[in-house]
DNA sequence: TCCCTTTTTGGTATCGATACCACTCTTGAT
DNA sequence: ATCAAGAGTGGTATCGATACCAAAAAGGGA
């Protein structure tokens, strides 16, 4: 920075200026600054900077997965929208394991982040200590939990069970089963079939929960597709089956072709999320699409401006219930 | 540091010490320091340690997009082994816009990273000008450039063509079609294609190409559905496609299902990729495995030991082809 | 013209750790 | 007893930027 200073005849802070608040710099000296950066091909030293600012232009994750489609999205608006400003994302990823969750979080705080996002909603007590005693916005997505520890961006997953159930019931079914949902750890499955159970106790209708928890089944498409002989043969009055995901529909919806039971006239079938795969026309799914972008661009915002968002706390991005040819 | 050195009685240089290189303290004295530590919920500043010893212990990604299951697994790989070496990942990505590339290279060199990784093999010459300045490792992952810039991780998309193909012409078919791979930007599907090319040459079959350059096809699973209207129809003597993706060949699968063709008696199908769904019981798909978490891993090793890994230079971490029911 | 306000600029201390060097204290060999 | 080698420890300068304050320059009204 020196040299960049002393090549542009000005101080070295008149440099960090032209870096940081452009507009206070009088266009002359800015303009030789500018030449003078570009002809020694100047890449500032944002350690340093963090250092003295005591603001390092860099926000943390801690994320369960970086495997999950939606997920990524999520990840994707938050990583574009910072970047737009000048910032940089610090990526870790647990794995769904929750005991990560605080060397992680001790890791990320060692490089002073000016702002963090979790996506998990129930933390240990050595989290919260930890991120009580730093001053910075901690930003919780996805899940919107019942008392943030500072700023939520997600949507409710109950309402939208609660949703998807009144739709099924809305199409005249009154044998609606609710597959998946019971793996543990898998908070927001359980929430989606807590809405199924509440829109089918508003509608005096029994719920049907398949597999109980303690039976140990494949998850996903295998799920899916195992619903026929667990779950059908046991209930042939079922009609409808709401999937806690689309890849368990997707799995319902190839075992029902190859069985040649008629989607939607003998079962309806409805998942959640808004996995690629099911919206094409080879399967033509009914189901849940969460905004994952959305979430992660709003999230950013959330972060970049902590105030405004402080004022809600709550951010529902909501989701949209799409109609198509499985209900 | 200063508080926890007065507490425990010692110098700051000796807290430093335990943190770092704590076998170079006594037994007493690192234990009357971590217990210090702990006792005030010191947390280390690393912005002040990079800038002094000249290493953030923070290591660039820069990827095209976290957008895709088997490159998550990348990722994951890539930082949970650099989380482990008490490394973190800074992560950008540039949603396949190779403009991007520059920018977001300058803004994470500004924060002095250990060392980098990208996903995309050709670049800019103003990208490749910024690396030549800078003193740490780079690892391009996936793809194997035949120019590495310095060290590389992944596998050969050309070999994993060939074989496929020659699994194909091993299983007695002679009118063989390779579906997908044009689309720009596309660097690697086109290179399985390309060694699907030589492996027909080599069987003195003609190679068939669909969809063509100019045509305008939506892609993935899409793709799939429109070979039969678009490629079988004008070519019936086809029956053996070679998907560029899993994702394009479950759109193949699931078009051959509704249209009662048999799969793999009438057509062969086999995709590339180790897509989740396609290994399932409902498609049982013939595919090539790439091994994702291991790039992942291999280039975390690579970044924390480069003296090792530029002796190799270029590390193949190969691939499976795994024959299942539609060959 | 003069004085006051506002804008622009630069010097210096500072952020919190580690590198470097110097020093003390063991330990073991002579 | 003496010395050398090596382990353990601490003081101080330093990394490269920005905060803070002070000073200079520019503008504006009387």
């Amino acid at each position: 920075m020196k040299d960049v200073a002393d090549l542009a005849s000005v101080g070295t802070i008149t440099v960090s200026r032209v870096l940081r608040t452009p507009e206070k710099v009088s266009e002359a000296k800015r303009n030789r600054v500018q030449k003078a950066i570009e002809q020694l091909g100047y890449v500032p030293d944002n350690t340093a900077g963090a250092l003295s600012s005591n603001k390092s232009r860099v926000f943390g994750a801690i994320v369960s997965t970086v495997n999950d489609s939606v997920f990524a999205q999520t990840l994707d608006g938050l990583s574009s929208t910072l970047r737009a400003a000048g910032y940089e994302l610090l990526l870790t990823s647990t794995n769904y394991d929750p005991t990560v969750e605080e060397d992680a979080l001790r890791a990320l705080l060692a490089r002073r982040p000016d702002g963090i996002v979790l996506t998990s909603t129930s933390h240990s007590s050595g989290v919260k200590n930890l991120l009580k005693s730093v001053n910075i916005p901690i930003v919780e997505i996805w899940q919107l939990p019942a008392q943030p520890l500072d700023i939520a961006v997600g949507f409710s997953n109950f309402q939208a069970g609660y949703d998807m159930a009144h739709h099924l019931i809305g199409k005249g079914k009154k044998n609606i089963a609710f597959i998946g949902g019971n793996e543990p750890g898998n908070d927001r499955g359980r929430r989606r079939r807590d809405g199924y159970i509440a829109a089918l106790a508003d509608a005096k209708l029994p719920p049907i929960i398949w597999p109980s928890e303690d039976q140990d089944l494949p998850s996903g498409i295998e799920l899916g597709a195992a619903v026929f002989e667990g779950c059908l043969k046991v209930n042939p009055a079922i009609n409808a089956v709401m999937c806690v995901s689309d890849q368990v529909a997707v799995g319902v919806l190839c075992e029902a072709r190859r069985r040649g039971v008629e989607v939607p006239a003998d079962l309806s079938v409805s998942g959640f999320g808004g996995f690629e795969l099911a919206m094409s026309s080879g399967f033509d799914l009914t189901t849940i699409e969460i905004p994952g972008r959305e979430i992660g661009v709003a999230s950013a915002k959330a972060l970049l401006d902590p105030e405004a968002a402080r004022a809600k706390k709550v951010i529902d991005v909501g989701y949209t219930l799409i109609e198509r040819g499985t209900t």
